[in-house]
DNA sequence: GTTAGCATGTAAGGAGTTACATGATTTT
DNA sequence: AAAATCATGTAACTCCTTACATGCTAAC
């Protein structure tokens, strides 16, 4: 086994190539629209993942509309469209189902959250659960550092560490606020599959 | 050349002997305290970083209380103290004057901002507006995405973008108590070197 | 017909993380 | 003296970035 592609990247792909097949120029730019301020890849990341997803038969090509009597569908450099395949399909609903540390780190967290539309509602439930708590042990890590070195801490160090306080502090007022969403949207109708985490109060008034 | 040390670390590391000498171990633990939720390193980087700065000739092994007759000063295992040198000193004061793109983008905003009470006003005020221009770039960037896909996107996507912004809006207006605060310091009182960041009128109240 | 932008790829290398291996010192 | 924790180090590996190399397609 090589290349042992990152479960963030993959998932983003599948995730993507689920809604629309698409080549790869264009997955990109999706991509990075997707994910963001979060995230950013290069094609030296996006093409070699497609390479190995392609070989392990998540993905196929797709033949580009040969409208023609298809004599030379991709002898020389043209575009390439990817579609999942039967293996793909399942391998992101595994992806998609996972519950534990990779969907909620830093890294995972994001794009779990960006196909949170395709995820269960339990599974939503249980990451946004698991962010919270990781985010909350953090604070209590830099809130004891701070308590233990305040002393020898010049202003602008305390200033830094007020601030990352306080932006995490946000993040959990935040993933609050998600959960109840979700936990509302499950018991008020009968169904089980909602999704409607949009329930802000205050349009505009921004800023 | 071979191990081109990552500039965050160094100045990270040479920051820290800066106030005072210190062994790995220690180092990384006030490395990890100082830096906060930003930033997180172990000792698999550590060690060759000090390793490398050694043999820049930019620290120095201090020999360890030899209260004794120092028969056997570093044989075996045993702490090793790292003090700044001369060249050292020159290097962090080098870094610390850095006012360009590797003190304002993501990766080495914090540890420049962590020693600031150790950099010049001038380019502190730099180094700020420099991250405050990087950061409304980004919102512009991101806004111009949002709008471009917004209706292909599903709620939560939206709501991770929504989030996104806001939180790198909160970072704006920080920067921007920040400059003023620096501003006034500069031209208050007669006096250069002014560090007071902590200019803050909610003491208490917080959450 | 040539520049600009779409499209696909590869090689090298940077920046760390993880797991491992080991020795020294303090606590129980 | 056993266990915990302090302390130092290395090798392998991950994951992505940068720079390069190339070809196709539309606009001017």
């Amino acid at each position: 086994m090589v290349g042992q592609r990152s479960r963030v990247l993959e998932l983003a792909v599948l995730g993507l190539l689920h809604e629309a097949p698409m080549h790869g120029y264009e997955l990109r730019k999706r991509l990075n629209a997707t994910l963001g301020a979060f995230r950013a890849f290069g094609y030296g990341s996006l093409y070699p993942c497609l390479k190995e997803l392609l070989a392990h038969g998540l993905i196929a090509e797709e033949a580009p509309e040969t409208t023609d009597g298809a004599a030379k569908p991709l002898s020389r450099r043209s575009k390439i469209v990817y579609r999942l395949t039967a293996d793909g399909k399942e391998r992101l609903q595994q992806l998609l189902a996972e519950s534990g540390p990779d969907a909620w780190e830093d890294d995972g967290f994001g794009v779990h959250f960006a196909f949170f539309s395709q995820t269960q509602a339990d599974i939503r439930l249980r990451i946004l659960e698991g962010r919270r708590s990781r985010l909350e042990e953090r604070l209590d890590g830099v809130r004891a550092a701070m308590a233990r070195t305040r002393e020898r801490m010049d202003s602008y160090t305390l200033e830094l560490h007020r601030h990352g306080l306080e932006s995490v502090e946000r993040e959990v007022r935040w993933l609050n606020e998600l959960i109840a969403s979700e936990r509302e949207a499950d018991i008020g109708p009968g169904r089980g599959g909602g999704h409607h985490p949009g329930g802000r109060a205050d349009p505009g008034a921004a800023d």
